[in-house]
DNA sequence: GTCAAAATGAACTGGCCAGTTCAATCTATC
DNA sequence: GATAGATTGAACTGGCCAGTTCATTTTGAC
């Protein structure tokens, strides 16, 4: 409707179901789940309204497959960034820098950030849907995580006692200041910022996690000094 | 109406508007801000609909006189809890774990969580209220927070280069698992697994952090096997 | 006891929205 | 080009809700 000539929305399709997920996928990210509205979905799917009701019953239910949605997308992301997982120790905190670099940027992403917020926003409605986006989620990156950091540590380059909690708390180091400079998403984060914020998160992991050379000066962590800008 | 015999709403007093803020918080955290009736909140405090417009002119006043009050509350609950933070660092760990304790049970709190959710949820809507809670709240936090961290570091205690940024970290181990367990607050947490989570977020912490006592046995930190159930 | 200010309840307005219905139109396929 | 199924637009129902109005009652102070 609002642009009636473009090919975006080729008016007939059976993809019409993509249009109308993409659509509320914006809009519900954009308004929330209360104040999103049936209409304006339609509208930006370029979509009649009964159309949606076909497709997928109700309000509710595109609700429910629009989380799944972004949730699996999320997800695909990040275990791709965690592929650049170093599997070659060599030049440690570098590597770390580099995908924990990916992992910010997986977390302040758009539709991660969106979909943080609707979860925030919503558990009192669908309580069930924390659980299940937990667990397509960011517990398999944890786990994927964990296991890279296990054979890092069986080769002997760091010391973990038990790699899920070092995973998880990796992660946690990485993004705790990344919700305040993005003000939870809605805001672009300055890219050197953001890598300052990942420096600082695998400086102290190492600092806790690294083992020492085996030089006998293990008292200086190997590597630190140039990592702090300030 | 509810229950009009009760003392709490002496019925005519001026403390009406103590009883609306209150019943808005709770409808607020309950439902959300676009879910919550004006009616519902009139009602639960025991109070008439032209009440609330007169006290506090419409929803959206009254939603920001509301997350003002619960970052107030919160805010206070926190520093309080920082007052127990160790001056004298003997058993330095055991101290950590008990102010971590309490900082962590602030974080699960009903009404912290509450206050998270909705300024996620609302931040679309109300993009300035984020930054004003921020201010109000956590950065007050991370300085009272820094600020004894780097007493306990000049003491030769601890190693901290930045102190601001150790103490959003020890925050971040501290509460990284809380989300998960808590269900973001809307389900209560076992105590016992509570106190592993801060276990571990100090444990870590003082991995990274701590200065290596004058002994030559660093490498098993004292206390941390008791702390690992599985 | 009197009186003004505050509180009450009940009704009302205007607006928004989920979900439905239906006749007309489009599309793909044979 | 005929046909079945999807799509469309538009109107409609029923419900919810913010905010207002007003005549009546309650309250607290004097």
């Amino acid at each position: 409707m609002t642009d009636g000539e473009t090919p975006t929305t080729p008016r007939g399709r059976l993809d019409k179901r993509q249009a109308i997920i993409g659509a509320a996928l914006r809009v519900f990210a954009r308004e929330g789940y209360g104040q999103a509205s049936i209409d304006v979905i339609a509208a930006e799917a370029g979509v009649a309204k009964p159309t949606i009701y076909n497709h997928l019953g109700g309000k509710e239910n595109l609700f429910r497959h629009v989380l799944a949605e972004i949730a699996a997308r999320s997800n695909a992301k990040t275990l791709a960034a965690l592929q650049t997982f170093p599997t070659d120790p060599q030049d440690l905190r570098n590597h770390l820098n580099t995908v924990g670099l990916r992992l910010a940027e997986c977390f302040v992403d758009e539709q991660s950030s969106a979909l943080r917020r609707l979860l925030h926003a919503e558990i009192g409605r669908f309580p069930d849907l924390f659980d299940a986006v937990l667990a397509s989620g960011p517990n398999q990156a944890t786990e994927a995580l964990a296991g890279r950091l296990a054979r890092l540590a069986n080769a002997g380059y760091l010391t973990i006692e038990d790699p899920i909690r070092a995973a998880r708390q990796f992660v946690a180091l990485l993004t705790d200041e990344l919700p305040a400079m993005s003000a939870l998403g809605t805001r672009p984060v300055d890219p050197d910022e953001l890598e300052r914020a990942v420096v600082a998160g695998v400086d102290t992991f190492l600092r806790a996690f690294a083992t020492p050379p085996p030089e006998p000066r293990p008292r200086t962590a190997a590597g630190r000094a140039e990592s702090l800008p300030r």
